[in-house]
DNA sequence: CGTGTTGTTCAGTT
DNA sequence: TAACTGAACAACAC
């Protein structure tokens, strides 16, 4: 599930409900999540503390607060979940922060990701200093230069977080779809006209699933499509085309993506 | 008992 | 060098 779009979910959740709120408590109970810092550490420096404005670069969630940071990463399985009060453990909490007023749960059922502590903002910008440009917030022309730049398929490069932050396998199918470009089109080989139409569709599929807090998976959407085989294109009918590029299982139409352009 | 999975990383190959 | 491939991680569903 997590991409971009989700994250930027897990952040208003987080903004909502934890922004201002002390957290009294932490409870790892899957200490399997913890990257390089133990859960006796994890909780000596965040219980007290109280959570300020949540950030977010690519897929990764900033949980700031004014003492250190904690980072996020939610994997391919992973949410954040927050419940008012009593609720039962679900099976895949691994991390609880228990606020005065409720509690947040770090959830995943695979354990692929988890969290990190840093120390201030210069260590979260250490840790995230190898990240590409935010998708949601990146230009044209920034664009632009990283498709001129770059011999890969698009499908890679844009899966590349180092290249673009925030992209993930479903919105990166329903972008190439919808600006009719096959995955394996070279980046530098685009057009002008190409170009300026894959920046558009990155940016509507961006606004209109960061806002559903997830790719939607509508009619009128390919990520509806990707599962049953045989499916029809949404725009045009013909079967869809399902196969492994760039190491993922990938979607696209043979006839709206072709794959020398048109 | 196989296969596949919305993510990342690393070793090895072209 | 850059780009690509496959495996590994873990926990399921089918």
């Amino acid at each position: 599930m997590p991409e971009l779009p989700d994250v930027e979910g897990f952040r208003r959740v987080l903004a909502e409900h934890g922004q201002g709120r002390r957290i009294e408590r932490l409870r790892v109970l899957d200490e399997g999540v913890l990257r390089e810092v133990s859960p006796r550490k994890l909780a000596a420096a965040l219980e007290g503390r109280r959570f300020a404005e949540p950030g977010r670069l690519g897929k990764w969630l900033i949980g700031r607060t004014d003492g250190p940071a904690v980072l996020l990463h939610f994997g391919m399985t992973g949410g954040l979940v927050w419940h008012p009060e009593p609720a039962e453990r679900h099976r895949h909490d691994r991390v609880v922060f228990q606020l005065d007023d409720g509690e947040l749960c770090y959830r995943d059922m695979r354990k692929l990701q988890g969290l990190r502590l840093a120390d201030g903002d210069a260590e979260v910008d250490r840790f995230l200093a190898g990240e590409g440009p935010d998708a949601l917030t990146m230009g044209r022309r920034q664009l632009a230069e990283l498709l001129d730049g770059s011999r890969k398929q698009l499908k890679a490069l844009l899966s590349d977080q180092s290249a673009v932050a925030g992209l993930g396998n479903l919105t990166i199918d329903e972008i190439l779809w919808r600006a009719r470009l096959h995955p394996t089109r070279r980046a530098d080989g685009l057009s002008g006209d190409e170009t300026k139409n894959l920046y558009s569709q990155m940016r509507w599929v961006l606004r209109e699933s960061v806002r559903a807090a997830r790719v939607p998976d509508g009619p009128s959407w390919l990520t509806g499509h990707r599962e049953r085989p045989g499916e029809p294109c949404p725009r045009c009918g013909t079967p869809l085309s399902k196969g492994r590029r760039a190491g993922r299982g990938t979607v696209w139409c043979s006839r709206c993506q072709p794959p020398e352009g048109p």
